[in-house]
Order: C-alpha cells, then sequence, then structure tokens
DNA sequence: TACGTTTGTGGGTAGAAGTGGGTAAATAAC
DNA sequence: GTTATTTACCCACTTCTACCCACAAACGTA
C-alpha cells in the first residue's frame, strides 16, 4: 500500500501523562515522511490497540473506504465503525500528541504505554494486552514460518 | 534479493563495550553500499543473534511487510513481532554502533562477540551460542553436500 | 626492520530526548 | 455576554545518546 516513504521501527515504552499525552519517538519523528506535516491520525486497531497513520498513508486508508460500495449496508457499518472512531492529532514541539480519550479507554491504556513501529503505521498498547497478543500466537511457529518462507524473508 | 551490491564476508571477535557498543570491522564498512549512508537497521535473527541489515537492503525487506495484507490477524502478528524488534543503528566516526538492549539480551550477547559476513547482511553473535549451533547441524554433512549441488558449488 | 597509517578499545561530556507541569488562548456551556 | 472547561503553547529538569578525544595494537609499505 505504502509509497510515501515511511518506515517505523523498533517499541518503546514511553508513559501516558496526565493530561492523555504520549510522546512520539524521536526516531519515529524522525521516519514521518515531511508532507503529513507532523501529523497522524489516531484510530482504533483490529488489534485492541490505538493506530496511528501518517497524514499520507490516511489518505490511502480513505482511498480504499471510498472505494467501497456504500450502497451495501454491510460496507456502510464497516466504514462508519471504522471512521467515526477516527481523529487527527498532531505533535507539538515537544513530540507529544494528545491522544483522545475514547482511543485511550478503547487501548486500555494507563499509565505505561508501548510503541510499537509497524513500518507505515504505529500502534500503541498497553503493554500487558501486548504481552497477551503475543502469548495468543504461541505456538502457530510453524504458520509464521510458512509466512516467512512465502516472502522469502 | 540483493541487488544494491553489498558483499559482507569474513568473521571478526571483537568486544561490546560498557556503553553497548561494538566495531564493525572496516572491511565489512567498506563493503557497505553508500547509499546505506553507514546505517543498519538491527533486529532478531530466525537463529539466536542479531542481524544487520544494510538500510538498502531494509528497504527491501520492508517492502515484503508492507505487501502483505494487514486485514489478516496473522500477517499483523507476523509483522508486528518482526518490526518492533528492528532499529535503524548509524555506526559512528570511529564505526562503532550502539545495540538496543532489547537485540543485545535476545543475542545473549556478554563481553565478546563473533561478526560474521553473510553477504546481504551481518550476524552478531555470542561466541558460545555460534558454537552450539554449530554442533547442531554436525553429522548432516550429506544434506550440506546436497545443497552444493543444487546451488552447483 | 623501522616507521607511518589504520583499526579497535575505553572513556568524558555536550546536546538531545523524555517527563512533569503552568498558563494563555480557544472553545463549549450556560 | 459571561463563565467554565479544554486545548495549545511554553518552561524546567533529569536521563540518555551522539560526538569527540586519547591511546595501544595491528597492519602495510619502504
Amino acid at each position: 500500500m505504502d509509497t510515501t516513504g515511511n518506515s517505523f521501527t523498533g517499541s518503546y515504552s514511553y508513559t501516558l501523562d496526565a493530561k492523555g499525552r504520549v510522546n512520539i519517538p524521536a526516531k519515529m519523528r524522525k521516519s514521518l515522511d515531511p508532507a503529513s506535516d507532523s501529523t497522524f491520525v489516531a484510530t482504533r486497531g483490529s488489534d485492541p490497540c490505538i493506530i496511528l497513520y501518517p497524514a499520507t498513508v490516511w489518505k490511502q486508508v480513505e482511498a480504499k473506504f471510498i472505494a467501497l460500495n456504500k450502497g451495501k449496508a454491510l460496507n456502510r457499518h464497516f466504514t462508519r465503525n471504522f471512521v467515526r472512531h477516527a481523529e487527527a492529532v498532531q505533535y507539538d514541539s515537544q513530540g507529544r500528541v494528545a491522544l483522545p480519550a475514547g482511543l485511550i479507554e478503547f487501548g486500555g491504556i494507563g499509565k505505561n504505554v508501548e510503541i510499537v513501529g509497524m513500518i507505515d503505521r504505529i500502534e500503541i498498547w498497553d503493554p500487558q494486552r501486548l504481552q497477551e497478543m503475543e502469548s495468543r500466537f504461541a505456538g502457530r511457529e510453524d504458520e509464521l514460518e510458512a509466512i516467512a518462507n512465502e516472502i522469502d524473508l
């Protein structure tokens, strides 16, 4: 999907402050394409976390929804349920974004967060949930190896 | 996979210093393509070691992950589990990279390291682990010969 | 063999990054 | 229109990282 040049990697353990702000790691800020103008669109992940799409990547996500036939009720529902939780956030001069309260709640986020690079997007996790997520896939290493084989990694 | 011109060979016994830095051997630095700008992406190997991909090679690795359909949970997990341990590192004017603490731990690295050229990537091993790894494949020389046959070496 | 250059190792510190908080400005509520 | 609440902007401090220096050992050349 991505042709915007973003390249987010790594995992950072930061804190959510009393004002609902979290720091975007400096390396990720440097990775963000200039056209996004320090701006992400924050929304719910398909997994129980918050996703930050760079503004430029979000344009591509939007295009996919636009291309969905909205005459079908299920498509409208899918679109509505994805887009209504989305909100643009811009990081300030200290590199922090203020996360919408609804997303903080959806992500089950307390004081500690794990910020995970996913190449063309960023995920913000409650550390405990991330660990549970990893545990859920334990025992499926052969399936993971099949994917590694498939993409010749 | 690689068409970036990198060509890392050899094995070097160096040290990891108190600040978590390790020297990239001079010959390997000379082998690194200029477009990588002295930068690798360090991440977990499939084997218990650290891998350094040249930045240019990492772009190709990324492209494979981007091409994976992220609508599937298993693909998301696969991507997350690979990419969240990855981090760009740039060697300084003395040729050293600072390795992320998480990777040092994953690789079981103490004071001594073995730096191994793997053509388009570099592996950083705890010497004892590398030895154990070699021992694991002892006795399978006929299988190795079959591979040599297959690629007409 | 002698000497100059390059390489690997150890360490100090200036500058960058993350965290916590105050308040002016903008927005919402009455 | 006024008041209350929220958001955006700014500051200060602590910790971590990037940059620089020095030196010994190894290597290459005359």
